[in-house]
DNA sequence: CTGAAAGCGCTTACAG
DNA sequence: CTGAAAGCGCTTACAG
């Protein structure tokens, strides 16, 4: 320190009042000049703040969740905060791992998209008092509900949407292909399909009904077995794009044409399946959206500007027709 | 503390001589009965050891980058380092930014994967003396090259072969959208390109070699205007499966068949590529891996169990035969 | 307006 | 083998 009191520093680098302009000013220059950089692990020790925040996701190479972690990191690095990436892989022991460390690293917040219905590290967030958001899927525990916030789509909506668009075209043999019916937004486009059924008014038989958990592998498993079935169903609805694109790799190895033969449905509208020759018909989420929205409500909670509230956002779920269910050629039937 | 010092604790929860394995016992038990977190900043202060790693890359929703950053975050978890994840968008100065914040986050160590040909950040690294790897690219800095350490695909052999896979299956009229110019990959892939060219003894028309900057968009616009000139080129190789993939749009949306009217290469093998309908002959690069022996190596120089060596790995390019240039049509024809 | 002191939560020599 | 003290690099009251 070339000419002043370590306290003289720190209050004019961090714009504190207590210190003359001119001095301020002086100090700014040989600290600029030196390239002297305050270490951030001892501000995070004093000021209890760390400016980091946590975003565990499922997986980073799956674009749904890639296109999320661009929202937050976009977001993050705006308001001057790094980001710490946790990947868990479904995995419940690494999600309780990452929590724990992302604690003791003394984050001041943490973004989670990858909450179980019945997940049991929500009530360890709120016993550390640590500010956290959920996106894209939330705990089903009902005196959880008032306590956490979250920001998630109309999955249920989505479920709902697709059925619908479906029937419109004429199908009634339509199988589903369901996310990880742990998760809440699996639960809740499954409900919203199975509501529309019924609503419709037609049957379908349980066998088409499968699990596919977000897995494009799992889909193509289950599609192509369903495929090879007596009694074939004429379109599948996955209740994601991974899972979709699974399904029509089956359906196009199986010699099948889409739409003619086959028609299918994705949810999430991921990049790829907008391409040429691919044309998934889906339902658009905000994913990016989504992640950067997660960021600023955690940071209002981790600043406090604005009174604390619990918030519950729920973006909308909107159809998007391109050529895998066949409206083109024929338009609605009914 | 209900029964020792804080010496004591700290040494029993750090595995350290100096104290009774009775009450080492002891008190791990009470340590996991209260949950009690040794802070890790208050620790990385003292230690100068924070276990965190920074990983800079252009973008995470490009599927090249966010393979890479599995690879990173996977090996980065399995040896007890977390990563913050830092995209930069190509911007030099959102680069320098980051390398600002992560010095005074006091990271044990840098993956960096968007290095420029004339980098100026590489010095500031090799001063602060922080271990870093460039992987995906390199500085071609002579003077600089003994200093860091790298490790890239043979970016050379990659263009070399595209061109020679074209060439062979009788195509002449080649144009080569190549990546940003201002990076060590895209030079190397055009060199290499250049090199089989002259070596195969055919010229091609300085139009017909343009930079796409990796930029789907970009390469989507190159593209268009190329199929519109008045000799357009045969065949398309983009030095990325990203370019290739917005070329394929542009080919496709102007009504050409591929291959039939239009040969189509990439580089990378990116998932995408591979799906039926698409089916992108590129050359393969190892994604996952690179980021993952990235890791390794750079835990190896922080941990320096290891003599320290400047280590330089250079991956093989291998040639991916789908369908987009027509071998499975004619063969190879010369 | 300025400087010396205490403290953030740990670990590491250093005496007892 | 154990406990009291110093120190990591900062910031924040608290006297001068």
């Amino acid at each position: 320190m070339a000419n002043a009191s370590v306290a003289a520093v720190s209050m004019s680098l961090n714009n504190r009042p207590g210190i003359g302009d001119e001095k301020r000013q002086k100090i700014k220059e040989i600290a600029k000049k030196t390239g002297y950089q305050p270490s951030l692990v001892a501000k995070s020790l004093v000021n209890k703040r760390s400016y980091i925040i946590g975003l565990i996701i499922n997986d980073i190479a799956d674009h749904f969740f890639a296109e999320l972690a661009k929202g937050v990191e976009d977001t993050a690095k705006k308001h001057g905060y790094s980001t710490i990436l946790c990947t868990t892989d479904g995995n419940l022991k690494t999600q309780e791992d990452y929590l724990d460390i992302l604690c003791s690293r003394g984050v001041d917040g943490i973004i989670i998209s990858t909450v179980v219905a019945e997940d049991p590290h929500i009530e360890f967030l709120i016993d550390e008092k640590i500010p956290f958001v959920c996106i894209n899927r939330i705990p089903l525990i009902p005196y959880l509900e008032k306590k956490a916030e979250y920001i998630i789509m109309d999955n249920y909506s989505a479920g709902y949407k697709g059925i619908e668009h479906l029937w419109k075209l004429g199908h009634d043999k339509i199988a589903i292909i369901t996310g990880s019916l742990n998760a809440s937004n699996a639960i809740e486009s499954l409900k919203g399909s199975k509501a529309a059924l019924k609503k419709i008014g037609i049957k379908i038989p349980k066998r088409c009904i499968k699990e596919g958990k977000y897995s494009h592998q799992e889909a193509y498993l289950v599609c192509e077995r369903l495929l090879k079935s007596k009694n074939p169903p004429t379109a599948f609805f996955a209740h994601d794009d991974n899972m979709a694109l699974g399904a029509r790799e089956a359906i196009l190895h199986s010699g099948l044409e889409i739409p003619k033969d086959i028609a299918l449905m994705g949810i999430d509208n991921i990049k790829t399946g907008a391409l040429a020759g691919i044309e998934l018909t889906t339902i658009s989420q905000k994913k990016y959206e989504m992640g950067a929205m997660g960021v600023k409500i955690l940071i209002n909670r981790i600043e406090e500007k604005v009174p604390h509230m619990v918030e519950k956002i729920v973006l909308d779920a909107e159809l998007v027709v391109r050529k895998t269910c066949g409206y083109q050629d024929s338009g609605y039937l009914r």
